[in-house]
DNA sequence: GTCCGACCGTA
DNA sequence: TTACGGTCGGACG
């Protein structure tokens, strides 16, 4: 905590009375339970943090905690014997509402602070002192007066039920006396709700006219006898030592020895999820609403909290107002009650706790219990059952679905089919377009008895936009691109896929059929039995109606247990607002990414395809010359056998399956030896490289509809967090060699337009500076030097200005191995050094940089631990294998395990930027479309007349894309730039 | 027809 | 030395 900040602390025990005796009483409607302190509470909650939020004034918290008293037996009773001992047991229906109370603390995502032997009143004192010793301001959330003696220039009070601050002034003005006379004033008068004597006859007016006259106790109670009033005088001599008693009761503690700091109360980001859980257990529904758009949270999604009822019997407990005999609430006690737990009966008892790892626990049971039976799946041939499902579906709130379509390419797809689940073997199929045999009359052989298309799209639009039900996929962007052309807007969504990646990266596949397998220990019947496969293989729509009901309507009951199954995995795990951040809000954006495509110009291919043709068959008759046969070139096998058979050359490393390495490198060395086939086989490869895998292989991708390339992003494929690209992959066109990059050259804006590439500088080094907390990197991209030149002049103590290329060349290849969790093996490979000089650079880096040393290690050891390791945003990466007892496993295991973090954190990076784009772009008023993401890069496509207003736009929303959830140490640069192709843009 | 390894394009 | 996807040849059935 430091200058500037603002400590807000909550007098959580006090409000507690406060509100039940002021607010109305108030009971949860579905079973009686009283409420309204905790309502009061909630509501009082919300208005701070709200306004915390919205206005940016500095009276703002930036720390915040709830402190509560935790027991009546605190050092006042040792003084003083009677200290509250006139305080009768709280009132039946306050009593459950303490452990309440800290509980909407916890689900607000705040501090809840109580420490046994103090009142709440000792630590809002002890807080106090140290965050004004720190620098900054204070707020007390009480109107008890027994906090005002704590009120000074830096620390106020404010009076939530009466929205009022309360100064130095107010004090005064309140009680007579400033507040540092506070305590002096309370041990004249007393306190009779807490048994505190004071002085008999003195009141507040009368002690502050003392404390006026003789400026403090000590004085007063020395010079007693000079005052004339006779029953006054008489008094205060007599219960002098009563009013020394009650200076030490009403004295708080500043020194409390405190368990929790305050630099742990700093403000942190609302989980929506968890704070919408308890409201909605509570019933609390116009704050469950307000807390629902606020967080962006579907509340509908939201499961209630099943609160523990241990939690909140032992909750009960530790209250200072309950007396010792009501401590020992048992559960039976409780849930004798209201039921706070509203289990289902055939929970047993130790059962109806809903910690989020029982939760996962009861749903995992759940879930197995519902076996599968195909038979009972619906087929719906008519408007009126349709209509049926689609209300079973708004009543429930939760809906999971599948459409079958005729093609794996969302863009093409037609619409065969569509199944619903409601609730696990609960599920529907809905035929639309399935045809009849090989009916190859126009239009003709579509099957009696299905629902016209517009008539299922028209009836199932309310669903499948209602906000209050979510909607449910196994892969939503395919499902999200196949409504949006049949104009649905899809949402809210939960997609099986992404909540089993952002679970179990690095741990299987997450396709259905294997998630099913294992989770369900069930093999849903096979997409391949149904279509057939190779040249015998038909299109979904010419699968009978009978078997395409069992198949879809299972692929949504499975989806639907899936959800139940894993979804509180989430919670369970902390990995909530990885789902909710960085995961489920792209599901749109790449969807709409996709959707546009990109503008590919197929004459340029065209004549590209031409020459590389001719110039590898020049090539080609060369090599046949050269090798003195005429053999497959593309054939690594062939190539070895002439090259290191017949020709004798100088043979390097073997490959696993015994066959000589023909790779680019080894070739590239023996071309430097002077041997002329290696070089052309080298040039060959290239050529035909890029004719087979680009230019002859793009046309074939443009959409003939759109007439544009349409890539598909995968967003569980990766380890890492990065996304992939396939069909076609535009994540790889070439860039490296001039004759490459002119397939870029393909890619352009429509006439009018421009594309803008904005990529990020660095972003993985910079990553790594961040976490590994390496001085001279994080100073070197402060000051934005060059940073390879750096590492090279600390390495080997050349300086930067007129560094040789080759020098700063293997620093550069260094930086990289680093990132890739350095091997001596790899970056003598890399530089084509021996191995232990490479050892050595190792060393000679590890001296210069520790700290990347220390990264390294304690990744390793992180992962060994745990069998995962995380980016800066916590998303996880899980290496099962980092145990393996065959080092050369372990080791790569370790490695990837080093770099998934830095390149992980980087892909979180660039996923939140692509999250902000596009508002960003709408709040300006910019038209930009993105099209493409490259890792660390983003391609957009808009109007000439706005590429100078855009790219501001882009680049500050890339560059702070981090924050506020972190606030890395060096920062981010994005380089970015408009032309009409992809090339000149780059 | 399907699968796997070698190779090579990208970050 | 990390992370991917596409193409090809070649082996298998």
């Amino acid at each position: 905590m430091k200058n500037g900040d603002h400590l807000f602390l909550v007098d959580g025990s006090g409000y507690i009375f406060r509100a039940y005796h002021a607010l109305p009483p108030l009971t949860r409607k579905s079973d009686g339970l009283p409420v309204g302190a905790v309502s009061g509470f909630c509501n009082m909650l919300w208005k701070l943090l709200r306004e915390a939020r919205d206005t940016s004034v500095g009276d703002t918290p930036t720390h915040f905690a709830v402190i509560f008293d935790y027991s009546s037996h605190t050092f006042r009773k040792e003084i003083y014997p009677e200290y509250k001992a006139n305080r009768s047991a709280p009132p039946e229906d306050l009593i459950p509402q303490f452990g309440l109370i800290r509980q909407a603390t916890k689900a607000f995502n705040l501090p809840c602070i109580e420490k046994e032997g103090f009142e709440a009143d000792d630590l809002i004192a002890t807080y106090a002192r140290l965050a004004e010793e720190a620098g900054a301001e204070v707020t007390i959330i009480s109107s008890d007066k027994d906090l005002m003696q704590l009120v000074t220039p830096n620390v106020s009070m404010y009076d939530s039920m009466k929205d009022k601050q309360i100064g130095i002034p107010d004090v005064i003005e309140k009680w007579g006396v400033p507040p540092e006379k506070m305590i002096d004033l309370q041990a004249l008068t007393g306190d009779s709700t807490d048994n505190v004597p004071g002085i008999p006859g003195i009141g507040p007016k009368t002690a502050a006219q003392l404390l006026e006259e003789f400026g403090d106790l000590d004085t007063l109670l020395a010079r007693a006898g000079e005052i004339k009033q006779q029953k006054r005088r008489e008094n205060i001599l007599q219960y002098a030592d009563q009013a020394r008693i009650s200076r030490q009761l009403v004295t708080l503690k500043k020194d409390t020895p405190i368990d929790v700091g305050i630099e742990d109360f700093g403000l942190e980001p609302q989980d929506g999820h968890k704070l919408i859980a308890f409201l909605k257990t509570m019933e609390f529904n116009s704050l469950t609403r307000r807390a629902a758009e606020a967080t962006g949270v579907d509340a509908s999604e939201v499961e209630p909290a099943r609160l523990k009822i241990e939690a909140v019997a032992e909750a009960h407990g530790p209250d200072v107002d309950v007396e010792p005999a009501n401590e020992q609430i048992t559960s039976r006690q409780v849930s004798a009650g209201p039921n706070l737990a509203a289990a289902s009966p055939k929970q047993s008892a130790s059962n109806i706790a809903a910690t989020p790892a029982d939760l996962v626990k009861s749903r995992t049971d759940e879930v197995l219990a519902a076996k599968f039976d195909r038979s009972a799946y619906v087929t719906i041939r008519d408007v009126a059952t349709l209509q049926v499902w689609i209300d079973e579906a708004m009543t429930s709130g939760v809906v999971a679905f599948d459409t079958e379509t005729n093609s794996a390419d969302p863009m093409q797809a037609d619409v065969v089919g569509l199944s619903l689940a409601t609730r696990p073997g609960r599920a529907a199929y809905i035929p639309i377009n399935h045809k009849s045999g090989d009916g190859d009359l126009l239009g003709g052989g579509l099957i009696e008895h299905q629902i016209p298309e517009r008539e299922v799209f028209r009836l199932l639009k309310p669903l499948l936009e209602e906000r209050s039900v979510l909607k449910i996929a196994h892969s939503m962007k395919y499902e999200w691109l196949v409504m949006h052309r049949h104009g649905i807007d899809l949402h809210p969504l939960d997609d099986t896929m992404l909540i089993s990646y952002v679970l179990d990266a690095g741990e299987g596949s997450h396709g259905m059929d294997s998630l099913c397998d294992r989770w369900l220990g069930h093999k849903p019947l096979a997409y391949k039995d149904l279509i057939g496969s190779g040249k015998s293989s038909v299109t979904f729509d010419k699968v009978t109606i009978e078997r395409a009901t069992e198949y879809a309507a299972e692929d949504a009951d499975v989806t639907l247990r899936l959800w139940r199954l894993l979804k509180p995995r989430l919670v369970a795990d902390g990995l909530v607002s990885v789902y909710e951040r960085l995961e489920r809000p792209l599901i749109p954006v790449l969807a709409r990414m996709e959707e546009r495509g990109i503008s590919v110009d197929r004459q340029i291919l065209s004549r590209l395809s031409g020459d590389l043709a001719q110039s590898a068959a020049a090539i080609e008759e060369e090599i046949y010359r050269l090798a003195g046969e005429k053999i497959n070139i593309g054939s690594p096998k062939q190539m070895g056998d002439i090259l290191f058979g017949k020709m004798g050359l100088p043979g390097g490393s073997k490959t696993k399956t015994g066959q000589w390495s023909t790779s680019a490198q080894l070739l590239e060395d023996l071309a430097a030896e002077g041997h002329e086939l290696p070089r052309k086989i080298v040039d060959w490869r290239q050529l035909t490289k890029l004719k087979s895998t680009y230019t002859d292989a793009l046309p074939g991708y443009i959409n003939p509809r759109t007439k544009r390339v349409h890539t598909s992003y995968a967003m569980a494929a990766t380890s890492t967090g990065r996304l992939s690209s396939s069909e076609p992959n535009l994540q790889n066109i070439p860039v490296r060699t001039s004759e490459g990059r002119k397939i870029r050259t393909a890619f352009i804006a429509e006439p009018g337009n421009k594309l803008i590439s904005a990529d990020y500088s660095q972003i993985e080094l910079r990553v790594l500076a961040h976490v590994a907390e390496i001085p001279q990197l994080t100073q070197a991209f402060a000051d934005g030097i060059d940073i390879h030149a750096m590492t090279a002049s600390e390495m080997f103590g050349v300086p930067v200005k007129d560094m040789p290329s080759e020098v700063r060349r293997r620093a550069k290849a260094i930086n990289f191995g680093i990132i890739y969790g350095i091997s001596a093996f790899g970056l003598a490979n890399q530089l084509s050094i021996p191995r232990e000089e490479a050892g050595q650079y190792i060393r000679t880096y590890f001296e210069r940089f520790p700290g990347i040393r220390d990264y390294m290690e304690s990744t390793k050891a992180f992962a060994r631990q745990h069998g995962y390791v995380e980016t800066i945003f916590g998303r996880r990466a899980h290496y099962p294998e980092i145990r393996s007892s065959n080092p050369q496993h372990r080791a790569f295991n370790e490695r990837a395990a080093i770099n998934a973090p830095i390149q992980g954190s980087a892909a979180d990076i660039i996923r939140r930027a692509m999250v902000r784009i596009e508002p960003a772009l709408d709040e300006a008023n910019l038209s930009a479309r993105m099209l493409l993401q490259v890792h660390d890069e983003l391609i957009f496509e808009t109007a000439e007349a706005e590429v100078e207003a855009t790219i501001p736009v882009i680049r500050a929303v890339m560059e702070n894309a981090a924050m506020p959830a972190i606030s890395l140490s060096v920062p981010l640069h994005v380089d970015a730039r408009a032309a009409n192709n992809w090339d000149e843009a780059h």
